[in-house]
DNA sequence: TCTGGGGTCCTAGGACCC
DNA sequence: TCTGGGGTCCTAGGACCC
């Protein structure tokens, strides 16, 4: 039998990312409550036009604030200066501004974001291959079999890693470095921002144990509501709890796994590479929509949607077999159907098509206040996977059926 | 005046086939 | 006539993550 190293893996994590990309163009801003979210707005548009590229010049009294927003939307990322007031990620803008009306509030530049993301992204993969993609602004590297990764528990190759994003973006990150991906995530939280946090198995009862089960990756709002109603409420808790007993509470799979991420075990590997399964677009409405009363707005929006999915299977070269539609009511609750089509398509036609096919077998009596289109069953163009299966043409529900008359134009 | 947009994975029931 | 399975595909919902 042959011993495999230790393994040291570390997760990176790009400190208030979209905030701090903004920073970089806005410098003045710096120290400033800042908080990025909400759709563009003809503010800023007018704010860039009247300044032109000498955009570190506008006063700071020329930024829209955060208490003058109207309308739907939460916030992306809010500057440190911004989180001490209480507001931070995925909270609504409207509850935002009542926490700290003061905050600058500046529109996601998705094109920006991107090129930065792309940048770090390559500086890191250059120095550690072994790279694997966690969205926009979070990366798992492989130290183990990287020359000198293993040195001071991986802290040398961070603090490279660290400099070397830095120097090239003028971005910070924080790094924690562990034995498996599940640990260095919680690891890179641990001195942020602008920190590296290395974690040995050993330290798991002194640095894990303490904090709330919430923060494993994998454990959300339900499961750590439920598991205080158990009265578990950190992870050493969870880590001296009976895994029967978390079996018989959250089903084989979930429970064990628990148990197992409680004692900060975890073996899953650092996946470099993976083909999409899905691709989507939404929108929320600026008002809640019907589908009888707007269906015009209604229609033509549907329509847009289904284009632009399409449009992005065509640019990424992709072609898929399952169109759906998402649905999200005034009440917040969520209906999805789709329909599965015998040849995979990347046409905005078809997907238009059978989307309607979907969209005609949910309930459409409730106001709408969210749309989507998801084309999934996802093939690369030119390497048809032959699954020559399909069936599937659908039948509208009853209870849609007495609105069809009304709403035909949809489908 | 709460609550975006883009994803992944899991579960569970029914159809259908062997 | 009745009794069993297993395997795969499809659909819908839900939890979770960034």
């Amino acid at each position: 039998m042959s011993t495999s190293p230790v393994r040291r893996i570390a997760h990176l994590d790009m400190d208030a990312f979209f905030a701090s990309v903004e920073l970089l163009r806005y410098p003045q801003l710096k120290g400033l409550p800042v908080v990025i979210g909400g759709g563009r707005r003809q503010e800023d548009d007018a704010l860039r036009q009247t300044y032109g590229q000498d955009l570190s010049q506008i006063p700071v009294a020329a930024f829209p604030l955060l208490k003058d927003y109207v309308g739907r939307g939460v916030i992306t990322t809010a500057t440190y200066a911004a989180r001490q007031f209480g507001v931070g990620s995925a909270m609504g803008l409207m509850k935002a501004a009542k926490l700290c009306p003061q905050a600058i509030l500046l529109p996601v530049d998705f094109e920006e974001i991107r090129r930065y993301s792309k940048q770090f992204k390559a500086i890191a993969s250059d120095i550690v291959p072994q790279m694997e993609d966690r969205g926009v602004d979070e990366i798992y590297l492989d130290f183990t079999d990287v020359p000198g990764g293993q040195r001071e528990g991986g802290r040398v190759l961070a603090r490279l890693i660290q400099k070397a994003v830095l120097d090239a973006t003028g971005l910070t990150c924080s790094v924690g470095v562990a034995p498996n991906k599940l640990v260095a995530k919680m690891a890179s939280e641990f001195n942020k921002p602008n920190g590296i946090s290395i974690v040995h198995q050993g330290d798991v009862p002194a640095m894990v144990w303490p904090l709330p089960c919430r923060k494993i990756n994998g454990i959300g709002p339900k499961a750590s509501e439920k598991l205080t109603g158990l009265g578990i409420h950190t992870i050493g808790e969870l880590a001296a709890s009976d895994p029967q007993w978390l079996i018989a509470h959250f089903g084989k799979a979930y429970g064990a796994w628990m148990y197992e991420a409680a004692h900060g075990r975890d073996d899953r590997p650092v996946v470099t590479e993976s083909e999409p399964v899905s691709m989507s677009r939404e929108t929320t409405f600026d008002r809640d929509l019907h589908a009888v009363h707007d269906r015009a707005e209604l229609g033509a929006v549907f329509t847009r949607l289904c284009e632009q999915v399409a449009a992005d299977l065509q640019r990424k070269g992709y072609v898929g077999r399952t169109i759906g539609v998402k649905l999200r009511y005034d009440d917040f609750k969520i209906a999805t159907r789709d329909t599965s089509l015998a040849q995979p398509t990347a046409d905005a036609a078809r997907i238009r098509q059978a989307a309607g096919q979907s969209l005609k077998r949910a309930p459409l009596d409730k106001r709408l206040r969210l749309l989507g289109v998801r084309v999934g069953a996802l093939s690369k163009l030119g390497e048809s996977s032959d699954k020559n299966t399909a069936p599937a043409q659908s039948t509208p529900s009853q209870a849609a059926t007495f609105l069809e008359a009304k709403t035909g134009w949809l489908f």
